[in-house]
Order: structure tokens, then sequence, then C-alpha cells
DNA sequence: GTCTATAGACGGATAGAC
DNA sequence: GTCTATCCGTCTATAGAC
């Protein structure tokens, strides 16, 4: 009972090694390794690789919705829950300097291998997408609500792959900061092009 | 004469290879099949996949140089420079949208792998920052023109994943409109911090 | 400089004992 | 459910003929 299935400590060990060094260039060896199982015991649970991928997938799409529900009920405006999402990139920002965000990275991942599960892995996106959405929308925004969703998962996904390559902190404080500012300024709803950032 | 060395083909058919499928996934039949030669004869030129990559890197950074010279003459005005450099998303977009920015994706392979030449690969976007940054210097921005070319480059960087995961082309179109509106902004030196952008 | 042949390691995947 | 043993393919890399 207190003990997770071995599936499920498949999984998570998958996702991680996923995460850390990407889909291909984690082999089963390397997750029987982090589990404890021989590879031969491996195939009892999963027949093949992708399958492993198509249940890592899942996971995240189901604790995905599980952490974004809990910002829904948390949060006290729409715009305390999208600075949750914009927190993000502190809250893991130890993680996100190694290796990056875990839903970009391996999207991309897989669209240049071509994968079938490119979409699947895509659908976690599509969930930030669409809680974005709602929350602009409840701030009044129904025209551009879906393309100011996207812009913040865009600047995001920035500051996420230059902080793994320059591995600067100081830079994504500035850039959460940026995001804090741009958002009061959508609540505020000024009209115009986007001014000039003040870049402390 | 009119036909490049050996060299520079295995390193150029590498270079796309390892931007359309990845580093790691890329064999060397993979770019021995390309140009055309047996695998043994690879290793005449080059010992280890390694020294591969770093000549791969080493050919984009000149390629980048080339490229940045030639910007910085055609350009009339800093504000000029930025916007060609912004139109990377416009002009290389069906790439992009693919394959994710060939900067940006090998860094964050490399850093997956704990490869040793992942600052290399990264020096190309110091390649960037450097010169974006005195664009903006010339712009009279001489405090934060560090952290305004840092800002630029996650912005692209954010569409570049974004754009190869959903797919969607007016989304690029959209931001590259909303950096250029940001640009002007910037320019025109509006106080305060980022104000609401205008989701045409 | 280009080729063939091959070594040696490791990948995913299967079969069958316990 | 877990294990060992094994198959087959592909990978990097080497040796040596032409």
């Amino acid at each position: 009972m207190g003990n997770k299935s071995t599936r499920d400590q498949i999984v998570e060990a998958a996702d991680l090694l996923f995460y850390h060094q990407g889909f291909e260039h984690t082999s089963f060896s390397d997750i029987a390794g982090t589990v404890k199982i021989s590879r031969g015991n491996f195939y009892y649970h999963f027949k093949t690789k992708d399958q492993i991928l198509d249940a890592v997938i899942d996971a995240r799409l189901s604790k995905t919705e599980t952490m974004l529900d809990a910002w829904e009920a948390a949060g006290d405006t729409p715009a305390d829950r999208i600075r949750s999402f914009i927190d993000i990139l502190i809250v893991n920002k130890a993680d996100i300097m190694r290796f990056g965000c875990p839903v970009g990275t391996m999207t991309t991942e897989l669209s240049k291998l071509g994968h079938p599960s490119q979409p699947g892995a895509c659908r976690v996106f599509t969930l930030f997408r669409l809680w974005l959405r709602r929350q602009f929308e409840a701030l009044g925004r129904g025209e551009d609500a879906d393309a100011l969703a996207m812009h913040v998962l865009a600047r995001s996904q920035g500051v996420a792959t230059l902080s793994t390559a320059f591995g600067d902190e100081d830079f994504v404080r500035r850039e959460v900061q940026e995001m804090y500012d741009w958002l009061a300024s959508v609540i505020e709803g000024t009209e115009g092009p986007a001014s000039n950032p003040t870049h402390h």
C-alpha cells in the first residue's frame, strides 16, 4: 500500500530521465537501473519504449491538470493565477537552468524525431494554453485571450531556453519581473503597442 | 575548384542533419549517406563524432559572424538592424516550425547530454547577444543594453519553440509584430513598465 | 583519399525458468 | 512478477587493401 506499484515507479523514473537526459538518450537499462529491476522484467509492464513515453505523457497530463485545478482554487483573482504560472520559472529555476522546460524540450525532441507521440506531448502545452486563456477571458479579454495566453507561454519558453544556455539566474528574475509588469499593463488595459520595459 | 572539399561537404551535411534530427540521433551512416562517401572514409577527415560537432559549431560561428556583419553594413539604423534579427522568424519560418531554432535546440540538447561542447554551441548565442547589445547601445541604451539584447533573444526563442509545438503560422506573425511594436516603444523611450500589447 | 571488412559495445526486444 | 539468457540490429571506431 505504502509502496507504489512497479509500473508507477517505472513511469516516474522514466519521466525524470526523459526530462534530464532526453527521450532518445534514455535507455531501458537507465530506467531499469533507477527502479532497480532487471531489463527483462521491464517488458512485463511495457512492450515498447513508445508505450513508456505515452504513459509518461499521460502522467504529465494528469499531473498538470491537478496543478492547474489547485491554482484555480488557490488564486484569488485571475491575475494571481496567471502569476502562479509565471512563478514556475522561479520555483523550478534550478531544474530549468539545467534541463530546460520539460514540456518544451520534449515536444521539440519528438518533433525532430518525427515521433508519432509529438501531438500527445503538445497536449500538455494545450492544457496550459486553455487554462491561461480562461484567466485572460476572466479579465475581460474575450477577443485576444488566446493570443495573450500564447504570448505568456512563449515568454516562459524563451526564458527557459536562454537560462539553460547561459545559466544566468539574474536574467530569469529580471524577465519574470518584466512579465509581471506586462501583466499589470494588460490588466490596466493600456491602449497601443507594448511600451518600453524598465530592465532594472 | 567548383566542388567543395569532402571535409566541407561533411560539415555542411552534418550541420543540416544535426539541426533536423538532433546531434545524438544523427549517425555517421546518415552523414556518409548524404555526402555519398563510405563510413570508413569518414574517419580520414574526423576521428570522432565530437570533432564533427566542433567543426559544425565553428562553421556556424563564422557563418553567423558573416551574417551579422552583412546586417551591420546593410541596415541604415540600429533599429533596422534589430528588425533584421527579428525577421529571422519570418524568413526561416518553415524550418523553425519543423525543427525549432538551430542554436536553441542544439544548446538544449548538449546541456541534457552533459556534452563538453555545450559552451561552444552557446557562443553562437553570445555572438547574437553582443551584436544586439551594440545596437541597443547605439540607441542610447547604455545601462540596460545587455538586458534588452537578452530580452529579444528570449522572445525569439519562445516563439520558435511554440511554433514548432503548435505549427501555427499566424502566431509567429503576430508575435513578430509584437516585437516590432515593443522595439518602437523602446526607441520612443517610454518610461514605466511594458504596457498592454494590441494582439491584433 | 577512398574503399571494404570487421571489431566491440550497446540499443531494443523476446523466450522461458522460477 | 521477477529473473537470466539471448537474438538481432545499429552504433562508433579501427585496420588495411587499393
